[in-house]
RNA sequence: GUGGGUGUAGCUCAGCUGGUUAGAGCACCAGAUUGUGGAUCUGGGGGUCGCGGGUUCAAAUCCCGUCACUCACCCCA
């Protein structure tokens, strides 16, 4: 009998763990150098919270199940129904604008394919009680923040960027109220008619939404007015964005939406909360990793330890430990092997660790209190006092 | 849930139209006069050929089923 995991879900060895934790110190760094504070809520939650935010259909793709206690709850497809239930909770306490991060991860029940599992590590980024432009810049500029980091320029990636609201409004003047959520649903899919298209379209650009003109100059401020790219055809899946929304794409449009957000002014008050203006976005590890992954910004490996200390006999095995102990408590990373090894082979060992020094302990030097520490870059060796090292 | 493609060692793959004990590279382990460098050389471990059934004297190879992966649809994070 052999095991693995389960459809769509990943194991993370060492080295996929490492380049999560690469992405995620992005995410986490982008969002406090922008004064956003981390928040976290339950990975379950009840099936009527996540069908108000989204919607009976929904539950077709949710980990939903009846608990012991007779309760239908779910897996979190995503964070925003828990936030704005928090937000909600505590509107009145929490002074304006509330800027909140999370991290969570995500389930949902779905066939899986590339960029898309039935798991995934959402970077989760809102703000809760502004209305006014520079909060739909300052959100759009963390998320770019955070690429940056990541070593993503103008080169690689793009911002497309429309106003729901706007396009909305333009589809019920030219076809009717009733045709407004049917046929945003095909714009986000791409498959209007032309004739549609150009009815829609024509004469339509970033002057004729004061927002998306207000939302281009305060982005010129934050420094990343040259990712935009105005376009009509962005309206977001969810019928809940109200306002300004956009999607990043990397620049060969090979893959799918690195991220996707906008505004959603109505969301608290549909959740049982105030009326309070809100907009956010989110970021998913597995499509952000494909592209760090085709443009060839993945990260080196993290060297393991800084020092290897090697045990020469049997005799030695004591000694070394105390000088691990020594070194770990002057803040180095540091380790022994577990029994006597070779010095051919332990400098193999310690130039795969990463390893910038390697100590030898060995019995001559020892019964002196001293040890050979040798610096694998410059090959420099010396013999030290083993309360000097 | 629907359709297409693919399943051979930890990884990347070879294995012609069926034919003896299934291979390579990388990785891993061990040696190359027992205290010094990612090399080289030698050797080694590791595979029920995804799983189950069928056809056949004979199946990794052909057929069916199933599971998994993958791409697309649906839908969206």
């Amino acid at each position: 009998m052999s095991f693995q995991a389960l459809p769509g879900f990943r194991d993370f060895y060492p080295e996929e763990m490492a380049l999560r934790r690469h992405v995620e110190a992005a995410w986490h760094a982008a969002a406090k150098a922008a004064g956003f504070e981390e928040v976290e809520g339950p990975p379950l939650e009840s099936l009527e919270l996540l069908k108000a935010k989204s919607g009976e259909a929904i539950v077709e793709e949710l980990y939903a199940f009846t608990d012991k206690g007779g309760r239908e709850v779910a897996l979190r497809a995503e964070l925003t129904p828990t936030v704005g239930r928090m937000i909600a909770a505590r509107a009145a306490a929490l002074r304006k604008p509330v800027k909140w991060y999370a991290t969570p991860q995500l389930f949902r029940y779905q066939r899986q394919q590339r960029g898309r599992l039935r798991e995934h590590i959402q970077w989760n980024v809102d703000i809760f009680g502004a209305s006014e432009i520079g909060s739909d810049a300052e959100l759009l500029a963390v998320a770019l923040d955070a690429l940056r980091r990541l070593g993503l320029t103008e080169k690689e990636v793009k911002v497309r960027v429309s106003h729901r609201g706007v396009m909305a409004e333009r589809v019920r003047t030219r076809f009717g109220a009733d045709a407004v959520e049917s046929t945003l649903r095909l714009i986000d899919k791409g498959e209007l008619t032309p004739a549609q298209a150009a009815e829609l379209l024509v004469a339509f650009d970033v002057a004729a939404i004061p927002e998306l003109d207000g939302l281009y100059a305060a982005c010129e401020d934050l420094g990343v007015e040259g990712f935009l790219e105005f376009d009509p055809r962005i309206v977001r899946g969810l019928a809940y964005y109200t306002g300004l929304v956009w999607e990043i794409f990397d620049r060969g449009e090979k893959l799918r939406a690195v991220a996707g957000g906008g505004r959603y002014d109505m969301l608290i008050e549909r959740l049982g909360g105030p009326q309070m203006p809100a907009l956010g976005f989110g970021m998913g590890d597995v499509v952000l990793t494909e592209l760090l992954r085709d443009t060839g910004k993945l990260p080196p490996g993290p060297p393991k330890i800084d020092v290897l200390v090697v045990p020469i006999g049997e005799e030695m095995l004591a000694p070394a430990r105390q000088v691990v102990r020594r070194l770990r408590l002057a803040g180095e990373r540091a380790e022994a092997p577990y029994s006597p090894m070779k010095v051919g082979k332990a400098f193999q060992l310690a130039e795969s660790s990463g390893a910038r020094r390697v100590v030898l302990v060995g019995p001559d030097e020892w019964r002196l209190g001293k040890v050979k520490v040798k610096d694998l870059r410059s090959r420099e060796e010396s013999v030290r006092e083993v309360d000097k090292l």
